[in-house]
DNA sequence: CGTCCACGTCTAC
DNA sequence: TAGACCTGGACGG
């Protein structure tokens, strides 16, 4: 689950099973990883985490007392991004996960060994590295910098686009992805294809509530508008709340992140919007899907995407192909074939497109966290609607 | 069996 | 602004 939250969760993952460990020997790279190789090697070394946004940074430090030759290695950091898969375990040496892609062993018997564990390989590494230099201020713990990198800049084109594709962009919003941008929106009841600058023009420079924010404090606002009214002058702060929703995921601990027990109750629990029966969701301009309630806003795409063509016959030679892909490339391989089979299939996709609404009541996509158990009436929607929980958040930075 | 979908970048027309 | 990069789970036929 890497979002910002996430990859600070891994890093406290990190500290905690590394604490008091002592590492020795060679980095190790699985076979298949395209990722470069970690030239390190040192009898005895521990291992540190930190995290910045969608980025986690491993130091590996030398212990003194062990010198090669007389003279002392110096620390080495990895930077690590997560993809849509990566994540770090600690296990012995026998039950290695099967996507362990980068691994450290440590002296103990039996062995254990931190892998960094990616099923997609969209995550990377980059030895000797440091924070990728076009992401912005961490959303989480450089709340401060964040806000102005976002307020300083709202001339540039990326606050053309609509909000929530805004949201992902990492230069602005390192942290922030695609359950955040949906729950975060949600909260604010900001609709999510109205065009970013327009959200953020007026707001202070400087939080002066940040450091004693409650979530009651910024649905308050919404409340009471709904009241009055003339609650415009004071609009909830998006900016904060980017800051705090993330936080609020850190606080549900590492069960929210726990790889062994994949148990994500709780963080299901937790969301409010996204992959929510009876949420509207949509693709937005790059094909990410949005999920959000009420208006999709002004912005939003006028005819969906045709969905993305296959990408079958392409590579016969590819040696990772497992026997059963190999199976589905043959048999596509007759690429003209294919390609006429496929453009029939989207025009026929399109027109069926063009008679439905534009965006889709969802109520039952919810897979990817796996059904709820329904529970007569008391339906996710009517529970969290609005809900007015009291969370209390430790903002940092 | 096949199709669609997924917590994210990247680079190449 | 498409694709490419990947594996695997859910679901449909």
């Amino acid at each position: 689950m890497p979002e910002g939250p996430e990859l600070h969760l891994a890093s406290l993952f990190v500290n905690r099973v590394c604490e008091g460990v002592v590492f020795t020997g060679a980095v190790r790279k699985s076979m298949v990883s395209k990722s470069c190789d970690v030239a390190f090697t040192c009898d005895a070394y521990r291992i540190r985490a930190a995290s910045r946004g969608k980025e986690v940074k491993l130091t590996l430090t030398p212990f003194k007392s062990h010198v090669n030759e007389g003279r002392l290695e110096p620390p080495v950091d990895i930077v690590f991004r997560f993809g849509m898969s990566g994540s770090f375990r600690f296990t012995s040496e026998d039950e290695l996960p099967k996507h362990a892609h980068l691994s450290f062993y440590s002296n103990e018997t039996p062995c254990g060994v931190l892998s960094f564990v990616d099923t997609r390989r969209f995550g990377s590494w980059q030895p000797n590295g440091s924070w990728q230099p076009n992401r912005g201020p961490c959303i989480m713990f450089e709340y401060k910098s964040f806000r102005k990198n976002v307020l300083l800049n709202l001339s540039n084109r990326a606050f053309d686009r609509p909000i929530c594709e805004a949201l992902l962009n990492q230069k602005y919003f390192n942290g922030i992805g695609n359950y955040l941008r949906a729950e975060i929106l949600f909260r604010l009841n900001i609709p999510p294809f109205v065009q970013a600058r327009t959200v953020f023009e007026g707001l202070e420079l400087e939080d002066l509530a940040a450091g004693n924010i409650t979530v009651k404090e910024e649905l308050s606002d919404e409340k009471t508008s709904d009241r009055a009214g003339k609650n415009k002058a004071q609009p909830a702060d998006l900016l904060r709340l980017c800051h705090t929703i993330p936080l609020e995921v850190v606080n549900m601990g590492e069960k929210g992140y726990d790889p062994e027990k994949s148990d994500y109750s709780n963080f299901k629990a937790w969301l409010q919007c996204y992959y929510v029966a009876g949420m509207k969701s949509t693709r937005d301009h790059n094909g990410r899907t949005m999920w959000f309630s009420g208006d999709a806003g002004p912005m939003a795409p006028k005819e969906r995407k045709s969905t993305k063509a296959k990408k079958t016959a392409k590579k016969e030679g590819n040696h990772d192909f497992t026997a059963k892909k190999k199976v589905a490339g043959i048999r596509s391989k007759n690429t003209e074939e294919a390609k006429k089979r496929e453009k029939r299939e989207v025009a026929s996709r399109k027109q069926k497109l063009k008679e439905e609404v534009e965006v889709t009541d969802t109520r039952d996509k919810t897979r990817r966290f796996p059904r709820r158990k329904t529970s007569g009436a008391d339906t996710k929607v009517e529970q969290n609607r609005r809900s007015s929980r009291v969370k209390t958040v430790q903002p940092i930075g």
